[in-house]
DNA sequence: CAGAGTTTGTGTTCCTCTCCACCAAATCTG
DNA sequence: CAGATTTGGTGGAGAGGAACACAAACTCTG
């Protein structure tokens, strides 16, 4: 219910602006929406929503149907809608085993979507890059019509630097300070703003705006792949920390007698609760990925015992770290993802049990843990709410700007 | 150099709110400014810096001083400041060994203090609020004049839910679920809003608006009492969670194998770390308290191996600790704070050796850990920079409308 | 010591945005 | 079908900040 800090120093077309703003904003996350119902949202008056309807009608972003009958009493009130094809963005996801890309309208529609799978062998940068400028020129080439193009979001399963876009780690592809925005910036050649940020922190934001954690203003998101990593929301707003590392969870010390770590250290949360650490517990091979998990999840379900325990160890483990994250964050939602959320079931009852054990009972009453809503595909679509967030700050920069009083006035 | 986030459906009037605010916020923060240097450091116009001064000093919020000599060219700026009798606040800390009561005016300056040992025995909620409440009394009556008071802080040794000031869990005091808020608002019967919030978080505050991490905008604060607190500052905000309960680092999971926390759990890092941990392996009784911590220290500081192997397994912890808290919130600073602070030069080595084996690189490269550099009233001046909130957020409110624009003009 | 240059305060004018009041339109209810 | 209710449209008013021109005060230079 409130919009980005404003710079100090306002005029009033940065009111404007932010008026603006906060109408795209609603439609953006709630669908249609009658002009009533923006009045009652935003708190501006009904001569200001004309106003700035009207302008963004005639610049093309929204579009207004006719009223929907509520059965309600009064005159309706016209539906307002934002025009998916008025501007897309580029969402692109480079993740463990595939590598995804999608166009996706204001208002979140996705256009267009395509995923390979990825042999772990080749990750070198000049291959993924190559193999994203294809994917991207697929989508590109699908979408129905000319939709402008305005900006890229990458989800990256990384550490990334947020102001440029460089990797600065990812153990999964084996890169270490890789200046992947400007490489892509450079390979797909659209000049227009590229962000980049960790895949974990992305399927945060979608699971924000699109999943199960609408409205949850305190969160936090856990992604269990091969690594494990997490997005934490503060007050409706991603938490990036100084340079944008913030979420790395996977890398909190748990446990000081623990295994070592692919980041180097030792006892690292995801040497207990990762992808290997369940596949060893349960008698498998380590790197077996996705299908391996499965199966664990198979037997469990048949009945096998060290599958069970296998899970009630990763259930165990994983409460113990969310209780350091409810202890600090008093979040109100926690978000299981990726292998988390299909080994929910299975580790419910230790996860459930652990927390309830280490957690303040203040904090632990108002937090509820839910599994994701979303697919694989969570990252991808955090990729382009990232991208089109320039636009929903300021949609006053896509709409022509003083040619529409006129007009209204005489139509 | 943001302010608070702005309701969405904005007004004309609510572009003065806010950049009152943020003038009275540059003030509140560097003390006198000149004119020309609020010009520069909120991007508004000579023009509004004008109108919006003059209205301060009208309302008698802030007075304007002779220009400063600066020995560069052109015409001297007039140097505003604001007065601190003006406007008042009450700021109260409920600490584990002393009561404290002062008043703060608007700036930031201490006009009134006093601070009185308290014994751990008499900790009920009667006799800590009729003290309070004496020690109120004795600064409302030591201040200069009858200043208008606008607020009251408190600052209290546990967690607490900031919406209504109930002290939920207390520890140190015994208390469970006391609605503190409102018992202090009726003993002290100022007719003004109270608020109520935990130590640590007030630390916190404190440090960042006049401490040692003045301009850190992501922040963490450890403040080591009997038990361990913390607060954390994200995106320049206070991080609050979605009750205020956020920043129980004392009590987040480090050692699974470790101790029974008095919170009920085991293994919290308070139980490493907290001064009890400390005091026993130094060879000393439980529950010494401050001066036993410095008797630690003294001994460390003669040679003694026994108490510098206590101090190494603090710092230890310390470091483990506080590299979970690097790689999910990825700060700019670490400030140590309580007896942390005076620890720090014994604790440091362990600390950053444990620190650089457990961080992520690109996360650890950019924290800095500090101690403090506020002493015991560290949480008091928090107190009263909370109860000074709703002052600096909307200024307008004590400021007389309308009847300055004209006196103005004639003037 | 005087004039040039620089910086800042002052006052006016203009622009933009929002709000308010009134009227018109569309729908439901009895 | 008439009244009630809700909502949209329009024009005027009010408020706030920006831009501009001018005046004032200070430093520097010769």
């Amino acid at each position: 219910m409130t919009v980005g800090p404003v710079e100090i120093g306002q005029r009033s077309e940065t009111v404007r602006r932010a008026n603006l703003g906060a109408i795209v904003r609603e439609l953006h996350a709630h669908g249609a929406l009658s002009r009533s119902e923006l009045v009652a949202r935003t708190g501006l008056t009904r001569s200001a929503i004309r106003s700035l309807v009207g302008e963004l009608v005639h610049a093309g972003l929204a579009a207004e149907g006719p009223a929907t009958r509520l059965g309600t009493p009064g005159r309706p009130s016209p539906v307002v809608q934002l025009v998916a094809g008025s501007a897309v963005v580029v969402a692109l996801d480079i993740a463990v085993d595939s590598l995804a890309a999608a166009i996706v309208g204001l208002g979140g529609r996705t256009l267009a979507r395509v995923r390979i799978e990825r042999s772990r062998e080749h990750s070198s940068v000049d291959e993924i890059a190559a193999d994203l400028t294809g994917l991207a020129r697929t989508v590109l080439g699908r979408r129905p019509a000319a939709e402008p193009v305005v900006g890229i979001g990458v989800a990256v399963v990384g550490v990334v630097r947020r102001s440029d876009g460089v990797v600065s780690m990812a153990p999964n592809l084996g890169w270490r300070d890789i200046p992947l925005g400007e490489r892509l910036a450079r390979a797909l050649d659209l000049s227009v703003p590229i962000s980049v940020a960790n895949e974990a922190d992305l399927g945060t934001l979608a699971e924000l705006r699109r999943g199960a954690a609408v409205g949850a203003d305190d969160l936090v998101y856990i992604s269990g792949e091969v690594g494990v990593g997490g997005g934490v929301i503060v007050g409706g707003r991603p938490l990036t920390g100084i340079a944008g590392y913030a979420g790395e969870v996977g890398h909190m010390p748990v446990n000081p007698e623990g295994a070592p770590c692919r980041c180097g250290s030792v006892g690292c949360w995801e040497t207990e609760v990762g992808e290997d650490a369940l596949l060893v517990r349960a008698g498998l091979m380590p790197g077996g990925g996705r299908a391996a998990v499965d199966t664990v999840l198979r037997e469990a379900a048949a009945g096998s015992a060290t599958a069970q325990a296998a899970l009630d160890h990763v259930g165990t483990w994983l409460g113990f770290g969310l209780a350091s994250l409810v202890n600090l964050l008093n979040p109100q939602l926690i978000v299981l993802g990726g292998r988390f959320g299909r080994m929910y079931p299975f580790v419910t009852r230790a996860l459930h049990a652990e927390l309830d054990r280490r957690t303040l009972p203040a904090a632990r009453s108002l937090v509820t843990v839910i599994p994701t809503s979303l697919g694989v595909d969570a990252p991808l679509l955090g990729a382009a709410e990232l991208a089109l967030e320039p636009l929903l700050a300021d949609p006053a920069q896509w709409v022509r700007p003083r040619d529409t009083l006129p007009e209204l006035k005489s139509a």
